[in-house]
RNA sequence: GGAGCGGUAGUUCAGCUGGUUAGAAUAUCGGCCUGUCACGCCGGGGGUCGCGGGUUCGAAUCCCGUCCGCUCCGCCA
């Protein structure tokens, strides 16, 4: 039925006879000339009918948007006075000759141009029309052969590809499942993956050496701009390679993919540890794309009041930082207002800045609400460790640490998007030495990366001394996003008891939860880590969306509903029953 | 669970200090047009102002509730 594509004739088929097939993109009628838009996936021709094809012409005129046409004609060149150098084809233009209607279609819900925007709400429950964008085909179609490239790499690696069950069990740490219930079971319930994170460790005991799967995972949370109830992790484990072998395989991947992509070299990723990382930026996963580093201040504001700045009392575990923003009398009162009001979402009470007009003439030279609060000499001291410079602008934060770290972090980040503070258009780097667990001041411990990682250091002093235990897991960090992490796993059983005893899980517990683990680790578990790359998020930075229902075909709403299936759904009665379950609606 | 923004024609939006018949653009329909390419010109149709309640002589507009979409915090690795 085709013999070309649409968007793929050029110069060289002119004279060609051709065949071809695609949607009506638009439809110009010039009473005594119709031009036709045909569009397939390639891209659009122009298609001309003449009154001289009768039959053709008259079904040309009858033709509307969206109708799926096959048009058979000959390639022939534009005048040099009609050519479009917009448009790709635009050199040529195909003399219809013959068409078929293959399909029509009623008035589409929105329009498909370029220059119309629809609302994120009907372009989902018209799912299928919003796909047939060029800009959607190509993101789709870029995260195709994202998965291409992955598969191809890690093939050539002697990685194996292998599934684990989607119908698995609930574990209670981390997110919360999607449950499904069991009918041959009644009663009980098998859980969606939240990762492949157990069945993989167990392959690694099997031997299979090296592992991979693009897997989907389900995490029952409220939904981001970047986060999906279900979405796909490139996950990879491995044996007997230690957590360098394991970030540099990993590295060389994502080099490999950026290059191949979209032409970019990522260079050496450096490595930060989280301490550092903790430090100097507030985050996990800084953007290292512009300096802007925290500079600490506590200690020159020892004597100091801390009310000035609306934090609490300068006790341990608070923080002062001090932030300086070259430039900053580009700030008007107003955006200040704004960081402030910013800030205030991540719990800071307020958002202390002082402006310095001229560095050289001491407190005279400086310009803040705050000052009239503080020690002239503090306030020196401090302007001489940030090194300010005329024009700055410093921001302070000083609060609870995680407070600090929240909201100055977020607040450095927020200033380089507001005003372009860019250095360089990419930053990979690696964070590694996460903290092992993560308190909640009462004594109890969680942990940070799952409790499946292998700490650093003794034994010992982790069950006397969780806080300060440092765990073998790292993470890939790309223009601030977390695009992936891991860690070195826990292979012997008496470490994985040890840490289910700072996580004051029982052994009953640990049983009943992870028996099957801590049996497979008691047969020759060999050293093993790995590491998963959320994949949704790795199509977002290559192709620059800034959201990821925009790299997903079918995604869900912010409420985790289908607005093009309306799922989810109630069932049937009979369905309930044969599954053993009654539902008690909440009254509305 | 919380904060913010939004919901008016198929679509994108204006109207919102209450007051005749709710507008624009685009889409759509009809007519005209042989070189356009976001074609042009003329004409027409199209509205549960998200939903429910309240205030009022009168509500798209004010108040309360509720649902939906988006962004963020909490949550989530």
């Amino acid at each position: 039925m085709r013999s070309h594509y649409c968007g793929q004739l050029r110069e060289s088929h002119i004279g060609e006879q051709v065949s071809l097939c695609g949607w009506v993109h638009r439809r110009r009628d010039h009473g005594g000339v119709i031009f036709l838009d045909l569009r397939d996936h390639k891209g659009i021709v122009q298609v001309v009918f003449d009154p001289d094809t009768v039959e053709a012409f008259a079904l040309a005129d009858q033709v509307r948007n969206e109708f799926v046409l096959n048009i058979v004609g000959k390639v022939r060149a534009r005048g040099a006075n009609v050519v479009n150098l917009k448009m790709a084809t635009g050199q040529i233009e195909v003399l219809g000759e013959k068409i078929t209607l293959l399909n029509r279609s009623e008035t589409p819900p929105f329009q498909l141009d370029e220059y119309s925007e629809a609302g994120e709400d009907v372009r989902l429950k018209y799912r299928y029309i919003d796909l047939r964008r060029p800009e959607m085909q190509e993101k789709i179609r870029l995260r195709s052969k994202t998965t291409h490239l992955i598969r191809e790499y890690l093939d050539g690696h002697e990685f194996v590809d292998i599934e684990t069950p989607m119908l698995t069990k609930a574990t209670p740490e981390g997110a919360r499942d999607y449950i499904v219930p069991s009918r041959t079971h009644p009663g009980e319930f098998f859980a969606l993956p939240q990762s492949p994170q157990l069945f993989k460790q167990l392959l690694m005991m099997s031997g299979f050496d090296r592992y991979y799967q693009i897997a989907r995972c389900f995490r029952d949370e409220d939904l981001r701009a970047d986060r999906q109830p279900e979405f796909t992790q490139i996950d990879i484990e491995t044996t007997f390679l230690d957590e360098d072998a394991i970030m540099a395989l990993a590295e060389d991947m994502i080099k490999r993919l950026f290059v191949e992509l979209i032409d970019v070299d990522l260079g050496e990723f450096p490595h930060i540890t989280y301490t550092e990382a903790m430090k100097l930026y507030g985050s996990d996963r800084p953007d290292l794309r512009f300096g802007i580093p925290f500079v600490d201040v506590a200690d020159l504001m020892k004597e100091v009041e801390f009310k000035v700045f609306s934090g609490p009392a300068n006790d341990h575990g608070s923080r002062v930082v001090a932030l300086r923003l070259p430039d900053g009398d580009r700030l008007s009162r107003k955006m200040i207002d704004e960081y402030t009001r910013f800030v205030g979402v991540y719990g800071a009470k307020g958002l202390a800045y002082i402006k310095v007009n001229d560095v050289d003439s001491g407190i005279e030279g400086l310009q803040s609400p705050i000052l009239k609060f503080l020690p002239d000499d503090v306030v020196i001291d401090v302007i001489e460790r940030i090194g300010a410079q005329n024009k700055d602008i410093i921001f302070f934060g000083a609060d609870k640490s995680n407070v600090v770290n929240d909201s100055i972090g977020a607040l450095r980040t927020k200033l380089a998007e507001d005003l372009d503070l860019y250095e360089k258009q990419w930053s990979a780097l690696w964070v590694t030495e996460f903290p092992m667990f993560e308190g909640d001041g009462k004594g109890n411990w969680g942990a940070m990366h799952h409790p499946f990682t292998q700490p650093l250091g003794d034994l010992d002093e982790m069950l006397e001394n969780p806080g300060e235990t440092l765990s073998r897991a790292y993470d890939m960090v790309i223009n601030g996003n977390e695009l992936g992490g891991g860690s070195i796993r826990v292979n012997q059983s008496v470490m994985q008891e040890k840490i289910f005893k700072v996580l004051n899980i029982g052994e009953n517990e640990a049983q009943i939860k992870f028996g099957f683990l801590l049996d497979a680790l008691k047969f020759g578990a060999p050293p093993h880590g790995g590491l998963a790359f959320g994949l949704d998020r790795l199509i977002m930075i290559l192709s620059g969306s800034s959201s990821i229902r925009d790299v997903m075909a079918f995604p869900k709403t912010q409420t985790a509903a289908c607005l093009l299936t309306s799922a989810p759904s109630e069932i049937d009665e009979l369905q309930l029953r044969e599954l053993n379950i009654s539902v008690n609606k909440p009254a509305k």
